[in-house]
DNA sequence: CTTATAATTCGTTAATTAGCGAATTGACGT
DNA sequence: ACGTCAATTCGCTAATTAACGAATTATAAG
């Protein structure tokens, strides 16, 4: 039961879905996901640390940067129907498409300050 | 978003998903809920309308009777999707295991009593 | 060693929400 | 009509939690 409502409660926050969604474009690393979402970076790290202890995402450090990324197999069955559920149902949202593009507008800007911004196109 | 978003809330409760589970069992009225959970009328009564206002349960009435029920195609592909997910992951859990003896329990005690009681046997 | 950047932890405030008792509504039986 | 039982609504309190700024840790660059 435990893990079960760790994650509906990791899903029950609009910020936190948004993230998610922003992540299914591809690994980011926790600045850009702070660009996105327009929260303190206190907010949004513990938003990341809530949803990577719930299994919904997963993290790599590479010098100062900490990246998160959508688990693949490792995450557990449970995690990973979750997370198809919220990206086959929240692809239409208004709020998600709009971060979509905030996110590509600013890599088009100035890539080498989004090296790890794929946003589906690698 | 606000419709993915108020499934993801009316989840992320632990006596909401023990009231989800109980219903897997069949129809329940709602002073059945009230009995499995051990919560007073007016709580159970908040949790049953947010999970109605979420699309994730049913009602009818019957005489002074309020009956609820997971829904079946007449729920949004979301909600079905959702329920799915959770009676999958939550069946072995030990708190659900216990409601359901409990609700089997008083039935096997005074049939009269818990007519809508179905508990997966009819 | 010092500075700057990324991220986290801590402490506080504001908003949300679970829970309850009391009062109310609705339906049944007497 | 009256009392009773099921359920809801209302008003309140306690607990949870989202959000922030400030202080701290960690890594890289000058």
């Amino acid at each position: 039961m435990k893990d079960i409502l760790a994650v509906t409660k990791a899903l029950a926050d609009e910020s936190r879905l948004r993230a998610l969604m922003a992540l299914s474009g591809g690994e980011l690393c926790l600045c850009q996901i702070i660009s996105v979402l327009e929260l303190a970076p206190a907010t949004v790290s513990k938003h990341m640390s809530l949803l990577y202890a719930a299994g919904l995402v997963e993290r790599r450090k590479e010098g100062k940067w900490h990246y998160y990324r959508l688990p693949g197999r490792e995450a557990s069955p449970a995690a990973r129907q979750a997370l198809r559920w919220v990206t086959e149902h929240l692809e239409g949202s208004k709020v998600i498409a709009a971060d979509v593009r905030k996110c590509c507008a600013a890599r088009a800007a100035d890539p080498e300050d989004l090296t790890g911004c794929y946003c589906g196109t690698t």
